[in-house]
DNA sequence: TCTTTGTTGATAATTATTATTGTTTAAATT
DNA sequence: AATTTAAACAATAATAATTATCAACAAAGA
């Protein structure tokens, strides 16, 4: 985390009308610089070491703003608690079932050809917001990472 | 619900080695014979009508064991309850952000045409179990239905 | 019929998340 | 720089969904 990157978030905080306070401005590093789509309690947990006065109600509460505000999103794990994404942009999520990890996946080939699909097969009376590709199995070998090739 | 289909879902219980009990039975009724997607409290609900006497712990206990039997299906909202589906084959949903309903949408070409892409597009130290396609979006008009054509 | 074991209903407990409230703070205004 | 003000905070209480406990009950087997 640059000074630059830190100017960066704070730009963006006060864009939508956030006020840039120190907690904003950590939690949205530490999702940032995350890439296990953590939940609210993973997120506080990391933070308290440093920031031993933070209240879990504001990590919750931040993360909604954050949300609301399309600076972060919002997804579930098949359990049904919820885990958030420092990622924006479209893309689709590799569930692995033992370990719960949420690894990232995109692939613009396979958008074009679901978008190409969907076209072909339209949907009525219905406005697609968005669609995503839910991967789910397990890893082989939990120690080692999942790898996307080919 | 013809007597056949009683009889069949009697068979299934017995086959997965599970007591054929009245509670057991209407539930696995109910949901069969609904497409929305209903959550434990609605399965509930319904039941509750004719057989006043049933536990909502009981429709919850009996739903898990369904699951974990692979009797039936259970997926999540985007705001994270948990609904359940007697279909088990492999489908896919189109979620409506407004009236929260959870349509059903199968097509045998998508699966061939992401089966092929994930094939090709190897991911390492993972045992693919199942993928689905999440779609979300809003029907225009609310009192009528989604249909897919095309 | 007796025994065993699985299932149920009632209820308590837990977990994740949201709401409330008095206090503090960022930033706008003087 | 000091003052004002609305937003944000920490602490805590409340809620909703789900799971656990346990005594009573019922199905299947001996
Ligand atoms: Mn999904
Ligand atoms: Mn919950
Ligand atoms: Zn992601
Ligand atoms: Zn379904």
């Amino acid at each position: 985390m640059t000074l630059k990157d830190l100017q960066y978030i704070k730009q963006k905080l006060a864009y939508h009308g956030l006020k840039v306070t120190h907690q904003r401005l950590v939690i949205y590093q530490v999702l940032q610089e995350t890439d296990t789509h953590p939940a609210a309690e993973g997120i506080y947990e990391k933070i308290k070491k440093r920031n031993p006065s933070i209240s879990l109600g504001t990590v919750y509460k931040t993360l909604e703003v954050f949300v609301k505000k399309g600076l972060i999103k919002k997804i579930n794990t098949s359990e049904g608690n919820m885990r958030y994404d420092a990622r924006i942009d479209n893309h689709n999520h590799i569930y692995c079932t033992n370990t719960k990890e949420i690894i990232d996946f995109k692939d613009l080939e396979l958008d074009m050809l679901v978008r190409a699909f969907l076209k072909r097969k339209k949907i009525g009376n219905f406005t697609l917001k968005e669609f995503r590709l839910h991967i789910s199995g397990e890893k082989i070998d939990p120690g080692k990472h999942i790898e996307i090739t080919g």
